[in-house]
DNA sequence: GTCCTATTGACCAGCATGGTCAATAACTTT
DNA sequence: AAAGTTATTGACCATGCTGGTCAATAGGAC
């Protein structure tokens, strides 16, 4: 990254990094073009190159900008309140939808750059303190006793990640099929709590017991 | 198609259709490489040509051809017995993982086909025979009266299947990483069964109700 | 006018692509 | 053994895209 890109309001450097993250998460670091990435961002191939040394470098400025954009908007966020595993994944869910749907390109960037390998040797120690941190983010202070008590409570975690997983899948599959319609969006969170009613009638004590 | 091929023994046919399958599903039809694939193949560029007209030909032979060997693999394997949901579920899945372990480059050319678009349209149609099939296959002649009645069918229908989704995931995952462990195969059955036991706690009746 | 910075797009060599084709190897038939 | 037919090779080609360069110029500051 050289210093014309530096002195370049934040609003324009932002709008340069993530068409670029858009391109590599795409097509991957080796696959992304230079030149569609100009052609996106709307500037000529000379001032990429004006901005950054090579390729490589403007890997690299990218990944950095994502990662610490991503860390500083979400981490922040994600103090642990007592409450049970179902209410702390809906709520983790709640806020990663947020950051996803503001910041898409640099959301869909982050998960590439957490199963690529290869120019990220640098970046893997950050990864790996995100993978703790995030394990942390969905287990810390969780009250644990408001489990059944006939079933594993390791099966139980795990099936109720795959429900939101699951869940959450078929969401993103519709919207991307249907469009977002705004006035429907009470009826999404009704269903979204229906779900989350029945887990818990699932895998949580009857009340009073 | 020209008739060399369909003089070649129908190993060779499958040895070149498949090493085909695999570059088409790892990098999709137009990123796909002859090249890469003749060499894989094992058999000279030109041979390739001496047996299809095109790309497009190969690509469609070999899209014409899984279709047929999926098909009939595994239709006749999948006459519905009555049974629960859970069992019809671990069922069809065991059957799957079975044509998956035994068929790779088919099954995940199946699966490229099922979501490609644009070259596709002559089996468009046919896809959506499968699909139709496959929805069949998953809920007819299944016992409905088995599930508790407090919660909703529907909604504990996708429940078990993000489930069988996330297990099988996870599973793929674990042997890509560590291998298969073919003296550990009993601890991976017992494993599955005992998935099999929580869901059918958590979603049926109990016995005796 | 004179700097200095920002910006352009034509241009380059390099490489991989899908596809061809003359040469030849390997069988069959006579 | 000769002739004929089919299988097989790999060098070769035009094309298109790649990452990257650079002389030209536009714009603003002094």
């Amino acid at each position: 990254m050289k210093t014309p890109f530096r002195n370049l309001a934040d609003s324009q450097q932002y709008h340069i990094l993530t068409t670029a993250m858009a391109e590599f998460s795409e097509h991957g670091y080796k696959a992304a073009s230079t030149n569609r990435i100009v052609g996106a961002a709307g500037i000529s191939k000379g001032l990429l190159y004006y901005y950054f040394e090579n390729k490589e470098a403007l890997y690299l400025s990218t990944a950095e900008f994502a990662y610490d954009h991503f860390t500083t908007h979400l981490l922040g966020r994600f103090m642990t309140e007592a409450e049970g595993f179902i209410e702390r994944l809906a709520r983790l869910s709640r806020i990663k939808h947020v950051y996803f749907t503001q910041h898409p390109e640099i959301a869909r960037f982050v998960t590439h750059m957490y199963y690529a390998e290869g120019l990220l040797e640098a970046y893997q120690s950050k990864m790996q303190k995100l993978r703790e941190w995030s394990l942390r983010a969905m287990y810390d202070n969780v009250d644990m006793t408001l489990f059944r008590t006939d079933i594993d409570r390791e099966t139980a975690m795990k099936m109720i990640g795959w429900t939101f997983e699951g869940y959450i899948k078929e969401m993103e599959q519709y919207f991307e099929k249907e469009g977002i319609d705004f006035d429907q969006v009470d009826t999404y969170f009704e269903q979204f709590g229906g779900y989350l009613d029945t887990m818990r009638k699932l895998y949580y004590k009857e009340a009073g017991q």
